[in-house]
DNA sequence: ACCTCCCTGGCC
DNA sequence: GGCCAGGGAGGT
Protein backbone atom coordinates (compact mmCIF):
# COMPACT_ATOMS: atom_id res chain seq x y z
CA UNK A 1 0.00 0.00 0.00
CA UNK A 2 2.76 2.21 -1.08
CA UNK A 3 2.13 5.30 -3.11
CA UNK A 4 0.46 8.94 -2.06
CA UNK A 5 -2.83 8.04 -2.77
CA UNK A 6 -2.47 4.94 -0.77
CA UNK A 7 -0.84 6.20 2.12
CA UNK A 8 -3.12 9.30 2.19
CA UNK A 9 -6.67 7.29 2.16
CA UNK A 10 -4.81 5.44 4.94
CA UNK A 11 -3.92 8.56 6.89
CA UNK A 12 -7.68 9.66 7.03
CA UNK A 13 -9.20 6.00 7.92
CA UNK A 14 -7.11 6.56 10.63
CA UNK A 15 -7.30 9.52 12.04
CA UNK A 16 -10.80 9.33 13.47
CA UNK A 17 -9.58 6.14 15.40
CA UNK A 18 -6.44 7.61 16.84
CA UNK A 19 -6.54 11.57 17.20
CA UNK A 20 -7.11 12.60 20.42
CA UNK A 21 -6.52 9.20 21.95
CA UNK A 22 -4.23 7.67 23.74
CA UNK A 23 -2.01 4.35 22.94
CA UNK A 24 -2.71 1.85 25.60
CA UNK A 25 -0.85 -0.54 24.53
CA UNK A 26 2.18 -2.25 21.76
CA UNK A 27 2.53 -5.49 20.70
CA UNK A 28 5.32 -5.55 18.44
CA UNK A 29 5.56 -9.72 16.76
CA UNK A 30 8.20 -9.16 14.48
CA UNK A 31 10.99 -6.64 15.86
CA UNK A 32 12.02 -6.19 12.01
CA UNK A 33 9.06 -3.68 12.01
CA UNK A 34 10.52 -1.44 14.36
CA UNK A 35 14.51 -1.52 12.85
CA UNK A 36 13.97 2.17 12.29
CA UNK A 37 13.87 3.02 15.89
CA UNK A 38 16.94 4.35 17.31
CA UNK A 39 17.50 2.08 20.74
CA UNK A 40 16.52 -1.40 19.88
CA UNK A 41 12.87 -2.18 21.17
CA UNK A 42 11.73 0.67 22.85
CA UNK A 43 9.21 1.63 20.35
CA UNK A 44 6.46 -0.25 22.65
CA UNK A 45 8.11 1.62 25.59
CA UNK A 46 7.82 5.43 23.65
CA UNK A 47 4.26 5.17 22.35
CA UNK A 48 2.54 3.42 25.22
CA UNK A 49 0.73 6.44 27.03
CA UNK A 50 1.35 8.81 24.48
CA UNK A 51 -1.52 10.83 23.23
CA UNK A 52 -1.57 11.13 19.22
CA UNK A 53 -2.39 14.82 18.90
CA UNK A 54 -2.47 14.88 15.13
CA UNK A 55 -2.00 12.89 11.73
CA UNK A 56 0.10 13.97 8.82
CA UNK A 57 1.63 12.61 5.80
CA UNK A 58 4.76 13.90 4.08
CA UNK A 59 5.18 11.79 0.69
CA UNK A 60 4.52 8.16 1.18
CA UNK A 61 5.41 8.64 5.16
CA UNK A 62 2.62 9.01 7.86
CA UNK A 63 3.63 11.17 10.43
CA UNK A 64 1.82 10.96 14.17
CA UNK A 65 2.26 14.05 16.17
CA UNK A 66 2.36 12.62 20.12
CA UNK A 67 2.58 14.43 23.43
CA UNK A 68 6.14 15.09 24.51
CA UNK A 69 7.50 15.85 21.37
CA UNK A 70 7.16 12.50 20.09
CA UNK A 71 6.39 11.68 16.20
CA UNK A 72 5.28 8.50 15.38
CA UNK A 73 6.44 7.43 12.20
CA UNK A 74 4.53 4.69 9.64
CA UNK A 75 5.78 3.47 6.37
CA UNK A 76 4.29 1.02 4.62
CA UNK A 77 6.55 -0.23 2.30
CA UNK A 78 5.84 -2.45 -0.67
CA UNK A 79 3.33 -4.53 1.30
CA UNK A 80 2.24 -2.72 4.46
CA UNK A 81 -1.25 -1.91 5.64
CA UNK A 82 -3.58 -0.43 8.26
CA UNK A 83 -6.58 -2.39 9.60
CA UNK A 84 -8.78 -0.65 12.40
CA UNK A 85 -10.52 -3.88 13.44
CA UNK A 86 -12.00 -4.54 17.13
CA UNK A 87 -9.58 -6.03 19.53
CA UNK A 88 -9.67 -9.95 19.43
CA UNK A 89 -11.48 -10.49 16.25
CA UNK A 90 -9.74 -12.41 13.45
CA UNK A 91 -6.96 -11.61 12.25
CA UNK A 92 -5.21 -11.69 9.07
CA UNK A 93 -1.67 -13.13 8.42
CA UNK A 94 1.01 -10.92 9.06
CA UNK A 95 -0.31 -8.46 11.77
CA UNK A 96 3.14 -7.27 12.92
CA UNK A 97 2.25 -4.45 15.14
CA UNK A 98 -0.72 -4.16 17.20
CA UNK A 99 -1.17 -1.23 18.95
CA UNK A 100 -4.83 -1.04 21.55
CA UNK A 101 -6.37 2.36 21.63
CA UNK A 102 -7.41 3.48 25.18
CA UNK A 103 -11.17 3.80 25.87
CA UNK A 104 -12.29 1.96 22.47
CA UNK A 105 -12.59 -1.69 21.48
CA UNK A 106 -10.55 -0.82 18.78
CA UNK A 107 -7.14 -1.86 17.51
CA UNK A 108 -4.75 -0.86 14.82
CA UNK A 109 -3.17 -3.17 12.95
CA UNK A 110 0.07 -3.26 10.91
CA UNK A 111 -0.15 -5.75 8.48
CA UNK A 112 3.06 -6.05 6.16
CA UNK A 113 3.85 -9.75 4.86
CA UNK A 114 7.17 -8.41 2.99
CA UNK A 115 7.75 -6.54 6.17
CA UNK A 116 9.48 -3.49 4.09
CA UNK A 117 7.29 -1.13 6.30
CA UNK A 118 8.53 0.31 9.48
CA UNK A 119 7.24 1.77 12.21
CA UNK A 120 9.11 4.23 14.59
CA UNK A 121 8.76 6.60 16.96
CA UNK A 122 11.28 9.99 17.20
CA UNK A 123 12.69 12.62 19.12
CA UNK A 124 12.81 16.12 17.20
CA UNK A 125 16.69 15.16 17.10
CA UNK A 126 16.33 11.28 15.55
CA UNK A 127 12.99 12.83 13.41
CA UNK A 128 15.66 15.30 11.45
CA UNK A 129 18.28 12.66 11.01
CA UNK A 130 15.55 10.09 9.40
CA UNK A 131 16.31 9.57 6.42
CA UNK A 132 12.79 11.06 4.64
CA UNK A 133 14.28 14.64 6.13
CA UNK A 134 16.03 14.25 2.96
CA UNK A 135 12.69 13.84 0.99
CA UNK A 136 11.81 16.73 -1.20
CA UNK A 137 8.46 18.66 -1.42
CA UNK A 138 5.24 16.65 -0.99
CA UNK A 139 3.46 15.73 -4.50
CA UNK A 140 0.50 17.31 -3.79
CA UNK A 141 1.07 19.70 -1.46
CA UNK A 142 3.98 21.30 -2.20
CA UNK A 143 4.91 20.53 -6.13
CA UNK A 144 7.48 22.75 -7.44
CA UNK A 145 6.84 24.95 -10.02
CA UNK A 146 7.89 24.33 -13.33
CA UNK A 147 10.23 26.31 -13.03
CA UNK A 148 12.37 24.60 -10.86
CA UNK A 149 11.02 21.15 -12.59
CA UNK A 150 12.82 22.29 -15.25
CA UNK A 151 15.73 23.26 -13.50
CA UNK A 152 16.04 19.64 -11.31
CA UNK A 153 15.04 17.97 -14.66
CA UNK A 154 18.23 19.47 -16.40
CA UNK A 155 20.34 18.19 -14.28
CA UNK A 156 19.41 14.42 -14.42
CA UNK A 157 20.55 12.58 -17.47
CA UNK A 158 18.56 9.28 -15.96
CA UNK A 159 15.49 8.26 -17.26
CA UNK A 160 12.24 10.85 -16.43
CA UNK A 161 10.68 8.11 -15.38
CA UNK A 162 13.53 7.14 -12.19
CA UNK A 163 13.74 10.88 -11.72
CA UNK A 164 9.98 11.11 -10.46
CA UNK A 165 10.48 8.00 -8.21
CA UNK A 166 13.00 9.37 -6.64
CA UNK A 167 11.76 11.14 -3.22
CA UNK A 168 14.36 13.48 -3.50
CA UNK A 169 12.99 15.20 -5.91
CA UNK A 170 9.15 15.15 -5.69
CA UNK A 171 7.57 12.97 -2.42
CA UNK A 172 4.97 10.66 -3.11
CA UNK A 173 5.44 9.57 -6.75
CA UNK A 174 5.86 5.19 -7.14
CA UNK A 175 5.60 3.05 -9.73
CA UNK A 176 1.90 3.10 -10.73
CA UNK A 177 1.31 6.84 -10.44
CA UNK A 178 4.79 7.54 -12.14
CA UNK A 179 3.31 5.55 -15.18
CA UNK A 180 -0.09 7.37 -14.93
CA UNK A 181 1.80 10.84 -15.22
CA UNK A 182 3.49 9.54 -17.88
CA UNK A 183 0.53 8.58 -19.67
CA UNK A 184 -1.04 11.74 -19.38
CA UNK A 185 1.84 13.91 -20.05
CA UNK A 186 2.41 11.78 -23.29
CA UNK A 187 6.33 11.31 -22.31
CA UNK A 188 7.88 7.82 -22.51
CA UNK A 189 9.44 6.64 -19.29
CA UNK A 190 12.87 6.17 -20.72
CA UNK A 191 13.00 9.76 -22.04
CA UNK A 192 16.53 11.20 -20.33
CA UNK A 193 14.83 13.97 -18.06
CA UNK A 194 17.28 16.55 -19.58
CA UNK A 195 16.17 15.80 -22.87
CA UNK A 196 12.47 17.00 -22.01
CA UNK A 197 11.08 19.96 -24.14
CA UNK A 198 9.61 23.24 -21.91
CA UNK A 199 6.18 21.92 -22.70
CA UNK A 200 7.02 17.99 -21.78
CA UNK A 201 8.24 19.23 -18.15
CA UNK A 202 5.03 21.71 -17.81
CA UNK A 203 3.25 18.38 -19.09
CA UNK A 204 4.34 16.24 -16.32
CA UNK A 205 4.16 19.19 -13.78
CA UNK A 206 0.36 19.43 -14.98
CA UNK A 207 -0.53 15.99 -14.58
CA UNK A 208 1.02 14.62 -10.99
CA UNK A 209 -2.38 16.56 -9.18
CA UNK A 210 -5.27 15.20 -11.26
CA UNK A 211 -3.99 11.88 -11.30
CA UNK A 212 -2.81 11.86 -7.32
CA UNK A 213 -6.11 13.31 -7.04
CA UNK A 214 -8.48 10.41 -8.91
CA UNK A 215 -6.27 7.87 -7.33
CA UNK A 216 -7.67 9.45 -3.92
CA UNK A 217 -10.67 9.65 -4.71
CA UNK A 218 -11.21 6.27 -5.16
CA UNK A 219 -9.55 5.36 -2.44
CA UNK A 220 -5.73 4.09 -4.13
CA UNK A 221 -5.41 1.44 -5.86
CA UNK A 222 -6.03 -2.54 -4.57
CA UNK A 223 -4.23 -4.84 -7.09
CA UNK A 224 -6.11 -8.06 -7.26
CA UNK A 225 -3.77 -9.54 -4.66
CA UNK A 226 -5.56 -7.43 -2.18
CA UNK A 227 -2.27 -6.24 -0.21
CA UNK A 228 -3.47 -2.88 -0.36
CA UNK A 229 -6.85 -2.14 1.62
CA UNK A 230 -8.07 0.91 3.32
CA UNK A 231 -8.74 1.18 6.98
CA UNK A 232 -11.94 -0.34 7.02
CA UNK A 233 -10.72 -3.46 4.89
CA UNK A 234 -12.88 -1.89 1.52
CA UNK A 235 -10.54 -2.23 -1.30
CA UNK A 236 -9.49 0.81 -3.27
CA UNK A 237 -11.25 1.37 -6.66
CA UNK A 238 -8.54 3.07 -8.81
CA UNK A 239 -7.25 -0.10 -10.57
CA UNK A 240 -9.80 -0.52 -13.24
CA UNK A 241 -9.34 3.31 -13.84
CA UNK A 242 -5.45 2.91 -14.68
CA UNK A 243 -4.53 3.90 -17.56
CA UNK A 244 -0.80 2.30 -18.59
CA UNK A 245 -0.04 0.43 -15.42
CA UNK A 246 -0.73 -3.05 -16.19
CA UNK A 247 -2.26 -2.58 -18.97
CA UNK A 248 0.31 -4.71 -21.02
CA UNK A 249 -0.66 -5.83 -24.50
CA UNK A 250 -3.89 -4.10 -24.01
CA UNK A 251 -5.00 -0.85 -26.24
CA UNK A 252 -4.09 2.20 -25.35
CA UNK A 253 -7.49 4.45 -24.98
CA UNK A 254 -6.41 7.18 -26.82
CA UNK A 255 -5.03 5.41 -29.96
CA UNK A 256 -5.73 1.99 -29.72
CA UNK A 257 -1.67 1.02 -30.08
CA UNK A 258 -0.98 -2.24 -27.60
CA UNK A 259 0.43 -0.42 -24.57
CA UNK A 260 4.07 -1.84 -23.35
CA UNK A 261 5.62 -2.94 -20.60
CA UNK A 262 10.04 -2.16 -20.60
CA UNK A 263 11.77 -2.34 -17.32
CA UNK A 264 13.43 0.86 -16.39
CA UNK A 265 15.70 0.85 -12.97
CA UNK A 266 14.66 -2.90 -12.44
CA UNK A 267 10.33 -1.66 -12.12
CA UNK A 268 8.14 -2.61 -14.82
CA UNK A 269 7.01 0.46 -16.92
CA UNK A 270 3.93 0.76 -18.69
CA UNK A 271 3.41 2.83 -21.65
CA UNK A 272 2.28 3.48 -25.66
CA UNK A 273 4.82 3.73 -27.87
CA UNK A 274 2.87 5.88 -30.01
CA UNK A 275 1.39 8.88 -27.39
CA UNK A 276 4.51 8.21 -25.83
CA UNK A 277 7.35 8.86 -28.24
CA UNK A 278 10.92 8.15 -27.19
C1' DA B 1 24.36 8.00 -9.57
C1' DC B 2 23.55 3.21 -10.12
C1' DC B 3 22.67 -1.97 -8.53
C1' DT B 4 21.67 -5.43 -4.83
C1' DC B 5 19.20 -6.83 -1.37
C1' DC B 6 15.76 -6.88 2.22
C1' DC B 7 11.12 -10.39 2.66
C1' DT B 8 6.82 -13.29 1.72
C1' DG B 9 3.42 -15.03 -1.32
C1' DG B 10 0.83 -15.70 -5.55
C1' DC B 11 0.76 -17.12 -10.13
C1' DC B 12 2.40 -19.56 -14.27
C1' DG C 1 10.85 -24.06 -9.98
C1' DG C 2 11.09 -19.19 -11.69
C1' DC C 3 9.29 -14.78 -12.00
C1' DC C 4 6.83 -11.02 -10.29
C1' DA C 5 5.09 -7.49 -6.79
C1' DG C 6 2.57 -0.22 -4.54
C1' DG C 7 9.77 0.91 -1.76
C1' DG C 8 14.07 2.42 -0.45
C1' DA C 9 18.51 1.81 2.44
C1' DG C 10 23.12 0.75 1.97
C1' DG C 11 27.23 0.01 -0.38
C1' DT C 12 29.82 0.72 -4.33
Amino acid sequence: MPELPEVETTRRGLEPHVVGKVIAAAEVRRSRMVRRQHRDRDFAERIVGRRVLGLRRHGKAILGDLDGDLTWVTHLGMSGRISVATAGSPEPPHANVVLSIKGTAEEVRFVDPRTFGYMAVFTPDELAEWPPSKWGPDALAELPSAAKLREVFARRSAPIKAVLLDQGVVAGLGNIYADEVLFRAKVAPTTPANVLSTEQVAAVRKAVSPVLKAGLRHGGTSLNDLAYLLPDGRAGDYLSRLKAYGRDGEPCERCGTAIRRTVVRQRSSFWCPKCQPS
